[in-house]
RNA sequence: UGCCCCUUAGCUCAAUUGGCAGAGCGUCUGACUCUGACUCAGAAGGUUCUAGGUUCGAUUCCUAGAGGGGCAACCA
């Protein structure tokens, strides 16, 4: 009677959000900012994008999805000496590649004049004045954490002396680091970014996009919350370090005189253990030569993972998993690990390849004879169908890993004396070992049971294994490049003092295998198919290195594989 | 030694806003299997950072403390 299953409450499949949703959720709920909610993506353009970016780009855009709104995608190019349309464009090619359209492409660099006029306003209510102080001056009359600072000798320039300057910064009369714009808020404010935060500085570089018709920038703080509310964003999503920076954007808005302005909400930035989520030691991976550049397939940018070969379902499935809150977070790179796995177990077909290969003679196998094995691409509980043909011989390869000639216990593949199944053909047994002069296994020779074609015996015994092979005559030789993680330990940043995080790049992230043993079959697919190789893992033939003679392979991911921990328990 | 943020299972997050602490991943066990994969079933795993307080009742509210993080760039 207590079993009345049909009477529990329904969970409902309640849309678990996290506390952005929520709040725009209310946005939504009580019109407050009497618009749609507008999001927006800013990256600056001075470098690639990574995972951590992935995981704004999927909140962004998500939200602006999910709630009929629209998302952005803004170029932060306020810095003039970091900037490159070479990043410009990668950043795109990226945000389209994981599936996001943006609603309007703009850049922080096409506001300058809006910004030029705002900062004039400022002057003209005393909000803002030139300082001439230099940098040093400014920064010890700042104060510190723990003492107020000091007003410097400009601080009360009239309205007239400061409008003056500011036009003649802007009109290029003067030097770099000779005079710049500051708010005037409070220089004792337990806020460091509220005492006087500088607004403008003068810079005489090159823009990428306006060349030299600017000699003044607007910094971050003056830059960000104005371009949000000039585009009517309604919440500004940004990372935790930009929490004391709230204050500052609240204080523009407001001052700016704009309606209904954005509101900023910080969440916790991605760190993935193994990794390195940061642009600007991302780039010295890429000037020292440690990596071959933005997209090797060992980097955690998104160029690196689609040359790598993970698809953008996977990463858009795993920033869905990881979630978003307050707290600072780093995340198991097994869980990145599962959702690849998962995303490509669905989709891609089945194929057999030979790692390390070792040749195996079938002495009772006819000298002569090809069979064509019908192999299907998808196992049993993958609603997907397609088959290929793998012809199979007297001489075979199969992976060194399978064959132990002093076995441990719970050992199932080959060993001297023991049986096999070989995936999709016969039943055999490892009679004899070949070995050369240096005592190392070089061939082993087998018999095979005719009648076990299909696999199963007809006496019914039982083969608990089952490994992969390929037909020596007849298999491709291919180059695999079997990727790992790039750094050897969880948190790279830690290390002792005097070292830093390249210290702990794992020098076998990247192991090359020149010449594997790939079944035939795949030798008319395109080049960028991606494949499972059998009980080895996922791997696509790379676009890049890929030639008609030779594929190369790139491992996506291994399986997961519960003998490696058997092994390494001992 | 100022201000702000954070602390729930190994990891990431929940907990209908004060009402029996849950999920995914990971781990382990078993079933299934022509992939040691996948799938399925189950298990272990918690002093909700600590100590007080308010309350019939606190993960939730208050106070103090501990630990972690952010802020003193003319970077973003």
């Amino acid at each position: 009677m207590s079993d009345s299953a049909t009477e529990a409450p329904e969970s409902t499949s309640a849309p678990r959000r996290d506390f952005i949703r929520e709040l725009v959720a209310d946005d939504v709920a009580t019109g407050r900012f009497g618009r749609a909610p507008a999001t927006r993506f800013p990256p600056e353009p001075n470098g690639f994008l990574h995972m951590g970016h992935a995981k704004s780009i999927c909140l962004n855009f998500g939200i602006a999805q999910e709630f009929g709104g629209s998302c952005n995608l803004r170029f932060d190019d306020t810095n003039p000496a970091t900037e490159d349309v070479k990043y410009v464009e990668a950043i795109q090619r990226d945000v389209q590649w994981l599936g996001f359209q943006w609603d309007n492409l703009f850049y922080a660099s096409d506001y300058f004049e809006k910004l030029y006029e705002i900062a004039e306003s400022l002057v003209l209510k005393g909000k803002a004045y030139v300082d001439s102080q230099n940098e040093e001056e400014i920064r010890a009359g700042r104060g510190t954490v723990t003492s107020a600072g000091t007003p410097g000798p400009y601080r009360d320039r009239t309205v007239e002396e400061n409008l003056d300057l500011l036009r003649r910064m802007r009109a290029g009369e003067f030097a770099d680091g000779t005079h710049v714009l500051r708010a005037k808020i409070d220089l004792a404010h337990v806020n460091m970014i509220m005492r006087d935060p500088l607004l403008i500085r003068i810079r005489h570089a090159h823009h990428y996009r306006r060349g030299n018709d600017w000699c003044i920038y607007p910094l971050y703080d003056f830059a960000h919350g104005l371009s949000d509310a000039i585009e009517g964003i309604t919440r500004s999503l940004c990372t935790l370090e930009f929490k004391d920076s709230r204050e500052i954007y609240d204080w523009l808005v407001q001052e700016a005189g704009f309606e209904h302005p954005p509101t900023q909400i910080e969440f916790a930035r991605l760190e993935l253990d193994y990794t390195i989520l940061s642009k600007r030691k991302l780039l010295r991976l890429v000037n020292e030569g440690h990596v071959t550049g933005w997209d090797d397939p060992r980097m955690p940018t998104i160029a690196g993972l689609r040359r790598r070969g993970v698809r953008p379902d996977a990463i858009r499935e795993f920033c869905e998993t990881i979630g978003v809150a307050r707290k600072d977070a780093r995340v198991e790179i097994a869980a990145f690990e599962h959702a690849v796995r998962n995303d490509l177990n669905m989709e891609v077909p089945r194929v057999l390849c030979v790692l390390n290969p070792l040749k195996v003679v079938l002495t009772n196998y006819p000298e002569d004879l090809v069979e064509d094995l019908d192999a299907p691409s998808f196992p049993h509980d993958v609603p997907k169908t397609g088959s290929r043909r793998m012809p199979f011989s007297r001489e075979l390869y199969v992976d060194r890993d399978d064959f132990m000639e002093d076995p441990p216990k719970k050992f199932y593949r080959l060993a001297p004396g023991k049986e096999v199944r070989l995936r999709f053909g016969y039943l055999i047994t490892c009679n004899e070992v070949v070995k050369n002069d240096a005592g190392e296994v070089i061939e082993l020779r087998c018999t095979y049971d005719p009648a076990t074609r299909s696999g199963q015996a007809p006496d019914g015994r039982k083969v608990q294994g089952t490994i992969h092979w390929v037909s020596a005559a007849q298999a491709l030789s291919c180059e695999v490049r079997v990727y790992d993680r790039l750094f050897s330990q969880p948190d790279p940043d830690a290390v002792p003092e005097g070292q830093d995080f390249i210290s702990t790049l794992n020098p076998q992230s990247l192991v090359v295998i020149p010449d594997a043993k790939i079944e035939p079959s795949v030798a008319n697919d395109p080049i960028g198919s991606r494949y499972q190789f059998e009980r080895t893992g996922y791997f696509m033939s790379e676009v890049e290195s890929s030639t008609p003679e030779k594929l190369v392979f790139n491992r996506i991911v291994g399986m997961r594989d519960s003998w490696a921990k058997e092994v390494k328990r001992g």
